[in-house]
DNA sequence: CTGAAAGCGCTTACAG
DNA sequence: CTGAAAGCGCTTACAG
C-alpha cells in the first residue's frame, strides 16, 4: 500500500504538501505541484489509511446504524436507502444488528431494561469509533429513547418517536394511510368497516385508528366502537377476531397489517367466503405476502426507502451545519390496489 | 475518553505495562499490578481506541461482508448469522451492500464486467481497512470469482462457487433437497412429477434437476423429459409453464422456488383446481409467502442461518490458523410439510 | 517483573 | 507557495 510519504518522495515535496493537496486545499500549492502529486497518487494506487486519518482527526466520515433486527421485513429497505445516501455523500456506514427478535422473540419490546442492556454496548462501540452520526432503526413505532445519556453526536430515530427531542424522528404517516384506505372503502359503498387493530397501546394502532375515525367523520358515518377489535399483529389472533367482526355484520375488514389480513383470509376460507367478492378486505404494509394472498390484497405501501433517505439526509445536514434542532419527519404511504376490495353490491 | 496513558498515570506504571496487561499478557506483570491496572481501566470506563490499535497492528479484528443485495430475502438471515458468530468471537463486521438489484433489476447477474466494476471498489475499501477476512454473499448460486486479483486475506463465498479454489464456498445442498422433495412426492403415490425449473444454465436448476432424477431412478420411475419445463424464477412465467405441465398429464408439480409455486397456484386458481386436492404442489425456499399461499405450500427450507454460521466459522478458523485450504461446504435443506401435497387417490 | 524509545500514516498549528 | 516538528493512542522490539 502506497502512503502519503511515497508520493512525497516521488514528487520531491514534503508530506504535508501532499496531504494538503489530497484534501482539496489546492490553493496552498502551485498548479504544477498539484498536478504532479495527483498523478503520482493515481499511478501508485494510493488509498488513504483510514485509521491514521481518523486517529488524528476528531471528525470521522462514519455513520453508525443500529438496527433492532435486520430480519424484520421493514428493516433491509431502510438500511439500503440509508447506505445509498450516505455513500453517495462520502460517508461509510457501519451496521450493528441487535438481534432483538432472535434473543427474545416477541417479548423484547415490552422490556425496556433489557433493550438498554443491548443498546448500550452498541452505542458505546460507535462512539469509540467516533461515528459522526447515529441512526437507530426500531422494529416498530413507539416512544423510545435509545440514547438515554445524551448521544453527543447527531442522531436519528426511524420508526420511533423521541420524547426528549434530542433526536430527529422519522415516522410513517399512519393516520393518513389509514384515512386514505378507509376513504377507499367508503367510496366502494362500505358503511360498516371492521377495523382489526394491533396491540391497543401501540402507536401504529393509535394513529391508524385516528385516521379511520377521521375518514368516517368526513363521510358522515357514525363511529361504531363495536366494529373495532384488537389483535396482536399476528395471523392466528386476527382470524379469531375476524369472526367477531363478521358476527357484528361488518361489510369490510381493514386489517392494520398484511399478516393480520392473512388471518382474515384464513377465517374467510374456513367459511367459504372470498375477499373482494363476499366482503372487502384491506391490509397495511404491502408486505411481499400481499401479492400472493388470493385474491391479491389491496394494501397501503410503507414508505421505507423514503424514510431511510429522509433520515440520512437530515442526519448529514445536521452533521454539516451543526444544527441542533431535531424535527419530526413523517412520510406518506401509498395505496396499492389489488383485488380484495370491490364495489359493494 | 480515557486512554492507556491515563491508566498508566493513575497506577504509576508505564503505558506499555498497561498495554501488556490489557492485552492479556498478564505473565509479564506482578499480580498486584495486574489487578490495579484492571481496576483502573474499569473505573475510568476505558475503551481502546480502535484506530490507534489498528494503525499500529498489521492484523485487525474486522470482517468485511460484501452483499450483492440485502433486499433479497435470502441475505438478511445470512448476515445476521455471520454477525452473531463474528461478534461472539470478538470481531467487528462491516457490511457493504452492492445494491445489484436496484442498479440493474434482474439483469445484473448476466453481466460480469459491470459486477466487477462495483465489487472492485468495495474490495479495495475493505482491504484499505485491513479487514482480517472477507465474506461475499451472492444473490444466487453460480460460478463466480469476486476477487479476481488474489484477495490476499482469507475469503469466503456464500451461495456461489469459486472456480479458482482461492475462497471457501458455502453452498446449499440443492441436489439433496430436490431429491428429498421428489421422494416425498413419490411416497404419496405421484408418478408423473412435473418439474418447474429456473433458468436452464443456473446452478440451482442444474443441481435440483439432478436430485430429482436421482429420486426417480431410486424409485424405478423412468425419467420423462417432457415433464421438465423451464421458467425464469418468476411467477408469471411459472403460471404459463404450469399449463404445459398439466397438458402433459403431470400428477404433481414441483417448482424450484416458492415464488414460482405462486405462479403454479395462479394457474390452478384460474382453472378452478386446488393444490393438495386436485394435484400436489411443492416449492423450494420456505419463503414467507409459502405459509400464506392457500392451501399452504409444502416446501424445502433453505439453511440460511447455518450457511452464515458455517461460513463465519470457516473464515475465523482460517484467520486463526493460517490454513490456506479452502473447502466447499454444503448445507442441507429441511422439509417443511404443509397442505399442498396429499396422498394420491 | 518493568520501562524508554521508536514508529504506524496521517493532520495540525506554526514558521518561513 | 512550501516545510520541519509535534502528536493522535496504541504496540513492538529491545534493554535492564
Amino acid at each position: 500500500m502506497a502512503t502519503i510519504r511515497d508520493i512525497a518522495e516521488l514528487c520531491s515535496v514534503s508530506v504535508m504538501t501532499v496531504s494538503n493537496i489530497l484534501n482539496g486545499k489546492t490553493d496552498k500549492a502551485s498548479k504544477d505541484t498539484v498536478e504532479r502529486v495527483l498523478d503520482a497518487a493515481k499511478s501508485l494506487g494510493y488509498e488513504p489509511n483510514v485509521y491514521a486519518r481518523e486517529l488524528r482527526q476528531k471528525n470521522t466520515r462514519l455513520i453508525g446504524v443500529i438496527a433492532e433486527d435486520i430480519n424484520m421485513f421493514t428493516t433491509p429497505p431502510i438500511i439500503e436507502a440509508v447506505m445509498a445516501f450516505c455513500e453517495e455523500n462520502g460517508y461509510r456506514v457501519l451496521v450493528k444488528n441487535l438481534r432483538m427478535y432472535t434473543r427474545w422473540k416477541d417479548n423484547w419490546y415490552r422490556n425496556d431494561k433489557e433493550i438498554a442492556s443491548v443498546v448500550g454496548p452498541a452505542v458505546r462501540e460507535l462512539k469509540s469509533l467516533k461515528a459522526a452520526g447515529m441512526i437507530y432503526i426500531a422494529g416498530h413505532s413507539r416512544d423510545a429513547e435509545p440514547f438515554p445519556e445524551d448521544p453527543g453526536i447527531p442522531a436519528v430515530l426511524i420508526y420511533a418517536r423521541s420524547l426528549s427531542g434530542k433526536c430527529t424522528s422519522v415516522l410513517i404517516d399512519d393516520a393518513g394511510g389509514a384515512r386514505n384506505m378507509t376513504e377507499l372503502l367508503i367510496g366502494k359503498g362500505c358503511r360498516r368497516i371492521g377495523l382489526l387493530c394491533g396491540h391497543p397501546d401501540n402507536l401504529h394502532t393509535i394513529r391508524r385508528l385516528e385516521g379511520y375515525k377521521e375518514a368516517l367523520l368526513a363521510a358522515g358515518i357514525p363511529f361504531d366502537p363495536e366494529l373495532v377489535v384488537y389483535g396482536n399483529w399476528e395471523r392466528a389472533k386476527a382470524a379469531e377476531e375476524t369472526r367477531v367482526l363478521l358476527e357484528r355484520k361488518a361489510d369490510a375488514i381493514f386489517a392494520m397489517s398484511d399478516e393480520m389480513a392473512g388471518g382474515v383470509y384464513d377465517c374467510l376460507n374456513s367459511m367459504d367466503l372470498t375477499a373482494g367478492k363476499d366482503i372487502s378486505v384491506a391490509g397495511f404494509d404491502d408486505h411481499v405476502i400481499a401479492g400472493y394472498l388470493h385474491p391479491a390484497l389491496t394494501t397501503m405501501k410503507l414508505p421505507l426507502a423514503r424514510m431511510g433517505r429522509e433520515d440520512a439526509r437530515n442526519l448529514l445536514e445536521r452533521i454539516g451545519s451543526g444544527e441542533t434542532e431535531c424535527p419530526v419527519i413523517t412520510c406518506r404511504c401509498s395505496l396499492v390496489e389489488r383485488d380484495s376490495v370491490a364495489e359493494k353490491k
